[in-house]
DNA sequence: TATTTATATTGACACTGTAAACATTATTTC
DNA sequence: GAAATAATGTTTACAGTGTCAATATAAATA
């Protein structure tokens, strides 16, 4: 299928690789047939970042399912959202590279974005209630929350931080220690 | 000169609107003479990275320098690279937006980046000190500042928190809030 | 002045997005 | 099943792109 062509070129390469032309070519098909697909290529830019935001919202929202404690739901969605950049690559670009033109435009796209979100809401909630934290807006937190797991996410992804992260499987470990340290340095008292 | 024309290119879309053909458009010459210049489209690209990482790089040692307290010196870096991100998009883009083919190749570009590193771990350090947080490792918190800055830079520059962040200019306090909460909540006991 | 060097130009090639006109196939409706 | 309609595909074309090769000119140097 068209999409799932899409991603592959974009495995191994960015958003300059990818090119109507080259799906056409891999579903061996004439040059502009996509068009009778995509109305252009930021309609399919769209949707690879509709499925980017369902995939990543539905890991956050079963991850924290998986636990009782709020501090450890939060520590864990940060996680799975690291595994997202790290599996998606080209899904997490898409969606936080700012690929499209007018934001505007697709302002729909947002919503699936806002589901995730608002499950983050509750939780940063939860762990605000859980550690008697006053005169903070819960708002504010959960920025700084996202912020944190997505800089984290971007730097790595974007081959940054060479220095403090290592290469290989540990890589995991330490974005879950510093993930841990920050939300334990937020919440516990 | 080239380099600004492609700034200001660049200050009104994306990467993909970057042409040297248009480059030379802009400075009114044949379309390839910019290959006089530039090496290919990449080589112009590196000398963008190169000039952000100065200038990021010198904004964050002028602020650190402007406080004795090592924790107001981390905010007002944090404040400084966001600034960067605001004032500076199009480099801040090209920085971190996974703009470069193969980084192994391009390793020098690091080195000043490295430069600001080091004096973020030098006053990370400092705070670790101050606050007889034991039991973690700088490089780790060094990390973590770093990722929380800079998530809040790139959502922002990338309009993702439309729900959090303010439009207009209190969307800077409410960033210097956040990191100010942020590294309080790291620091302060 | 003569020679080298830096710069610019023209022309070409293989790509890209995208539009228009036309052809084929599949689906639905009668 | 036949006819009409919708979905899909093709060819051709245009403008824009990175980039190379060959050529010309201006500037700097010997």
């Amino acid at each position: 299928m068209l999409i799932s062509s899409a991603l592959e070129i974009l495995k191994e390469g960015t958003l300059q690789d990818l090119s109507l032309r080259a799906l056409a070519r891999k579903a061996g098909v004439s040059q502009t047939a996509p068009y009778r697909h995509f109305e252009d290529k930021e309609a399919l830019i769209v949707v690879l970042i509709q499925e980017g935001s369902m995939i990543l919202q539905q890991n956050m929202v079963a991850i924290s399912e998986t636990s009782a404690d709020p501090i450890e739901q939060l520590i864990e969605m940060g996680v799975a959202y690291y595994d997202f950049s790290q599996e998606h690559p080209a899904h997490f670009r898409l969606m936080f590279g700012g690929s499209l033109e007018d934001k505007e435009k697709h302002a729909h796209l947002f919503e699936q974005e806002k589901k995730g979100y608002d499950v983050l809401q509750e939780v940063v909630g939860n762990c605000l209630l859980k550690s008697q934290i006053k005169d903070v807006s819960p708002q504010m937190v959960r920025l700084s929350c996202w912020a944190h797991v997505h800089g984290l996410a971007s730097l790595i992804l974007n081959d940054v931080m060479n220095e403090d992260v290592p290469t290989g499987d540990n890589k995991r470990s330490v974005v879950r220690e510093v993930i841990s340290f920050y939300t334990r340095s937020i919440f516990d008292k």
